[in-house]
DNA sequence: CTAAAATCATGACAATTGTCATATTTGAAA
DNA sequence: TTTCAAATATGACAATTGTCATGATTTTAG
């Protein structure tokens, strides 16, 4: 991970911690915090920890979006999870006291702030709010990892795909058009966020868009009928 | 769930607690505990909790089996994860102040303890040797999570198999002979934990008994040769 | 702008896995 | 024990999904 020149952000005045594990922390925290930070931008593609490696602290997400995958048999990728701008990425590794189960990638030009691990435990060590908060985090996470059990246990690969393309909206949201998803992915990386082949993907994106579920410009992906990819998705509420 | 008379334990002379995260509390904390807990067991078959109720604090599990599994479309269960002395059941939900997402049930006799929420909560507030505790045991939930999604999306069912029944192995370990999986689970419990069609189940497991890899008595499992079950599980290290 | 590489697309086919039907066996209760 | 229900087992078949081959298209680097 190189370490290059980058604007310093003010902690005090970032817009993403409202949203993140530290909207609750007391300003003097806040101001530890700022003060053994850095910040670093990545480029789309560019990874940002590996599996195997061991964690020294955590990143915090400014902007952008980034993949959280891990390395299967015969070196297919599986992606585990997705965080955006408040989420923080690489916790559960460095919490745990172990090296890193998955790796994190950049979908986009990203930006992040490193914060050293002495910095976290302590203030675990002091604010048992801010320990509720990761809880709370973690308790989200493994809810969803269990969801994810139980869909790919049991759901055909249509209705994960279908699952699939609407959690990335929630997920990210729309361009400006309303209808344009604002991550772009390979059919190979939504093949491993399925857990399909990539084949199957690209078969499948098109049964979508000839059932006038979906239509391409590019790469990019727009959701025409969200109440038909629910309904192939088989969600009900 | 019906509150019989049960023999009220002393987490004091609780020997499932040092397995535990009450692992390192102080005297006065289990004092506080000890008086506001209470003891159940339940027989084999007996549920816990159940999806969708709301928790009103955590169980520990003195001793016994304990499956926690969630229902999907058409009825069909899943296993995510298990439970044994010195576990603690029943907190995800509780710690996020969500409704349980997961239900619970013994797979023997099982003896239970349960705790309040409101002591777990101002346990965090003064410990935070013990939120640690509590955010390594959601890390690990995690990371198990997460290798499951990975080998759900990416291992063939015959690999599954193998790697569930040395997984059960790893978890509830052996009876005194050595050989026989100590939990009993039936075939359509195996196929929930797997992430398979019950016949599937059946035929694998009686390919791997063909295989001289294991043989039943009953319900029972016997797993004669684990380095063959490690080969097709496709484990290497 | 052009060449090379990566990605996307499609067809043909095979392997895996699920479903349904139907024994057979086992275990629990009367 | 006897009886009945549940669990296990097995066969036949179909559906799903993956793999391999190949070509078209897009993207990227020089």
């Amino acid at each position: 991970m190189a370490k290059k020149e980058e604007i310093q952000h003010d902690c005090e005045h970032c817009k993403s911690r409202y949203k993140s594990i530290f909207c609750q922390i007391a300003p003097e925290e806040l101001q530890i915090i700022n003060e053994n930070k850095w910040c670093q931008t990545l480029e789309k593609g560019q990874q940002l920890f590996a599996e195997g490696a061991y964690p020294h602290g955590l990143f915090c997400v400014n902007s952008g979006k980034i993949k959280i995958h891990q390395m299967g048999e015969e070196g297919r990728e599986q992606i585990v999870r997705f965080a955006k701008e408040g989420d923080v990425v690489g916790y559960r590794a460095m919490l745990a006291g172990e090296k890193y189960s998955s790796s994190a990638t950049a979908l986009d030009h990203t930006s992040i702030c490193f914060i050293p691990k002495n910095v976290i435990f302590a203030l675990i060590e002091k604010d048992s709010s801010f320990s509720i908060q990761i809880i709370k985090l973690l308790s989200s996470n493994l809810k969803h990892a269990e969801e994810s059990i139980l869909h790919l246990a049991q759901k055909p690969v249509r209705e994960r795909m279908a699952e699939s393309l609407l959690f990335l909206k929630e997920m990210y949201g729309l361009e400006s058009d309303g209808i344009t998803l604002s991550v772009s992915l390979s059919r190979e990386e939504i093949a491993t966020l399925v857990g399909t082949a990539t084949e199957t993907t690209i078969r499948l994106l098109s049964e979508f868009k000839t059932k006038k579920l979906l239509s391409f410009d590019g790469r990019k992906i727009q959701i025409i009928d969200t109440p038909g990819l629910l309904k192939i998705a088989n969600i009900h509420d």
